[in-house]
DNA sequence: CTGTTAGCGCTTTCAC
DNA sequence: GTGAAAGCGCTAACAG
């Protein structure tokens, strides 16, 4: 058959130089290559050399996918958020990816709220895709799917506590501490009465049990309420104006988290109550959102680089052994002071 | 050799089963197998049945790493986002996701601001896990690492301009268009005194371009200033300082994006000067952001999301003809008005 | 230290 | 219709 040039619109894409070219060129075997490659000892210097040229030369760039069959792993593991629109993992991410890109891992992202708008599920997606492990961030409405998957690969959790099983590893900050430090510092302040706006699953739990656990410690004379407000800004907002509307309406509010928050500094203002005057607010998270000057939001700050990064370490150790010994990690908290509390009037 | 249970920690992990085994399973040949999975045609209806119930039967589920291999595709595409802090990208990343699960393609996100910062090529590592083709979405300052790219793999632009390309296409909002449906909305306001905060590439002349054009085609006397400030709440803050702290301050001012846009509020705050009272804003990019209650900014809608699915769109078209002719998609915004622009006093 | 030889799990000819 | 055989680009034994 003729070399003849095909017909073709495409330009004629140079294909990729393999290890087999590399070889040819540098005159050794695709073994060597492929140890000089993987950085391996028995390789002598002059060979190595030799080799090393090639590649650039050829412009030579590793093959993942044929590395990944071969290894049987792919190099990728699945990162799980419930909902991209509220921001509070950015950080967590952060610790993730700095975290896996150091070992040559890529987090597959995927958005389980919009998976299953599309009628996808998301883990199942993930799994045909050979991911390595799976990060669930924060909490998850993919329960069952997630305690399936840990049998067949490693998991852990960031940010969030469910579905707490024996094999999965767990890093999270100590919410329990969080909302302790947040209710004393409205304490210290003077506040008398205290309110809470509870979140959604254990870590709601979790931060309910702080923000109360922190009042019996209290003298006594601190009256306190909690009311359910969800995650969003608009579950804070309606939960803000159920504890105004009342005759004896609390001095300051822990919301669950910053987008609550916001929801109820809202609701204030709808009201002409001023903040911090009349109503001191504290928000979870330490977002972005929280540190704007406009919004300016005290806020706890949960140190979700470092939850990140540490659920990928422990997510890298269960892949060398899947079955070890769940690890727990909780980080301690801190609170970040702002403008939206100070003395109740 | 005998088949001892090996000493070992790790639970047997059952090996998954392969296009192999679920032949075998069903009797008939791999071929069989593979031509099932792909749909295709010649296969007798019995012998499909028996292959699917095989499949069931053995939990059967395909390596999508081997068919990358033999495919030489990877199956995945390359999102490249400068900042994840800001987060503007959102709803794009959600028309990007929509339109690629559709077909199977899983993108990879990766921060390059991140990467930047740990050293690292976000377009060589992209390009090294031999994804099929590359998103980048807003302004990227890894330019001629994109333009590289192009040349081996297809590359759309999504939410910006820049680099442009022969070979690449682009979807992205009208800017030129959305600022200068923003500046008529405050000219028709009565505002006279109008500022500009203007952003970085081409995107910011654009959009710097639609604010005076739209203040050249109105009646004479609208005096008008454009300052630099960039993309973030910092920016936005100084450059609405410097526009303040003069004689005879704008009523009005035009952000580049509603971060910038934040930070004008924040300046305003700070001067005692009421929003939209004494200074109406608008913002460009609609965030969640600007919809947050307590925010309510008016912002031009940029319809990221479509913006995003047409990107998707345009990629995939390419990835079967990577040297189709250019195409461009602007999507026409749309301005949500809400509470910080008014009549000036 | 080096080269040879088998695969990894799938797709893709090409005969039958 | 169906099956056999030959890869995709790499790693991983195994002899030398």
């Amino acid at each position: 058959m003729s070399h003849d040039e095909v017909a073709s619109d495409v330009a004629a894409a140079p294909r990729r130089a393999t290890i087999r070219d590399v070889a040819a060129h540098a005159g050794v075997s695709k073994s060597v290559v492929s140890r000089v490659l993987r950085d391996e000892p028995n390789v002598s210097a002059e060979r190595r050399e030799r080799v090393r040229s090639a590649m650039t030369e050829l412009n030579y760039r590793p093959n993942s996918i044929a590395r990944g069959l071969s290894e049987s792993r792919s190099g990728t593991v699945g990162v799980v958020i419930n909902d991209l629109r509220n921001p509070w993992y950015v950080s967590l991410l952060e610790g993730l990816a700095t975290t896996f890109d150091a070992v040559d891992v890529a987090p597959l992202l995927v958005d389980s709220r919009l998976d299953h708008q599309v009628g996808r599920n998301t883990v199942e997606t993930l799994l045909s895709r050979q991911v390595d492990g799976l990060v669930v961030v924060g909490t998850t409405d993919a329960r069952v799917d997630v305690e399936r998957a840990a049998e067949s690969i490693p998991v852990v959790l960031a940010g969030t506590l469910e579905p707490d099983l024996p094999t999965v590893d767990i890093a999270v900050d100590d919410d329990h501490l969080g909302a302790r430090l947040a209710t004393e510092h409205l304490l210290a302040l003077g506040h008398r009465r205290l309110a809470h706006i509870q979140g959604p699953g254990m870590v709601g739990r979790l931060r309910r049990k702080g923000f109360e656990d922190a009042i019996a410690a209290a003298d006594a004379g601190v009256e306190h309420v909690v009311e359910f407000g969800g995650t969003t800004e608009e579950g804070g907002y309606a939960a803000t104006g159920r504890l105004l509307d009342t005759a004896a309406p609390p001095t300051a509010i822990l919301a669950f988290n910053d987008m609550a928050c916001l929801g109820a500094m809202s609701a204030a203002d709808d009201r002409g109550v001023s903040v911090p005057g009349d109503l001191s607010l504290i928000g979870y998270d330490d977002t972005r959102l929280a540190s704007l000057r406009h919004i300016s939001l005290t806020s706890v700050d949960n140190g979700n680089f470092a939850v990140g990064a540490q659920g990928a370490k422990f997510l890298l150790r269960r892949m060398d052994r899947l079955t070890a010994p769940q690890q727990i990690y909780r980080h301690p908290p801190r609170l970040a002071v702002r403008r939206t509390t100070s003395a109740p009037r």
